[in-house]
DNA sequence: CTGTATCCCATACGATACTG
DNA sequence: CAGTATCGTATGGGATACAG
């Protein structure tokens, strides 16, 4: 029987749990359809992530790799984001992901009022 | 540009923060690659899983139309699980998810102690 | 403009005990 | 065997205020 989680750290696990999160595959979304973004741009496209949840998401995400954070010298500050190349690899995988959540929610919503719960 | 939540209940989100959660993905690995399991079966093969976070993910799965539930009305109890056709097609897309975590997992813990935090 | 710091709450999850 | 019921805790995330 196959298994998949060594006891122990499963780095799968600990991938996937990043994107699992609440904002993270809508900010990689977001970046990677619009290119470049200053924080205050990505903030207006996704308007009701709170500005704490903004930064914490994009230092994960910058941590991880995924994401490059840009800062300009300059008063006021100017900070840009957008996906490094193992970022940009990813994006066709969520892109798919996305695709069948939009081609299929209209079963789930479905089968969600038809079994009986 | 370009936007990617609705105000209101965004069907995208909702669909993809079920599969976000700490365990969907992982019972749906288990049983696409294994096949129709019993209750015990799963609950061996991922073992650090509780009784109730089993029972409440394979729940949730079922009302999404992705896991079919079978009782057979024997005694003690037998219950066995598979994938819905629905569900198997969701698969491809969850093992790219995890074969680019495998791929990238190296680049991405490399990164996470090289980025200054 | 781009953050940090603090406080608070909802809920996801685990541990344990019990049941048909 | 395959669950429920109950309780406790950890933490993800929002609101607000403040700072460089």
């Amino acid at each position: 029987m196959k298994n998949f989680h060594p006891t122990g750290n499963c780095p799968v696990r600990d991938v996937l749990s990043r994107l699992g999160d609440k904002w993270s595959m809508l900010v990689l979304t977001t970046l990677s359809a619009n290119g470049t973004m200053r924080f205050s741009d990505i903030h207006k496209t996704i308007d009701d992530i709170s500005q704490r949840m903004l930064t914490v998401t994009l230092r994960t995400l910058e941590s991880d790799g995924l994401v490059h954070r840009k800062v300009y010298p300059e008063v006021p500050p100017r900070v840009e984001y957008c996906l490094t190349e193992m970022g940009t690899t990813l994006m066709p995988h969520i892109q798919n992901l996305v695709d069948w959540a939009l081609g299929h929610m209209d079963e789930i919503l479905t089968s969600r009022e038809t079994v009986k719960g």
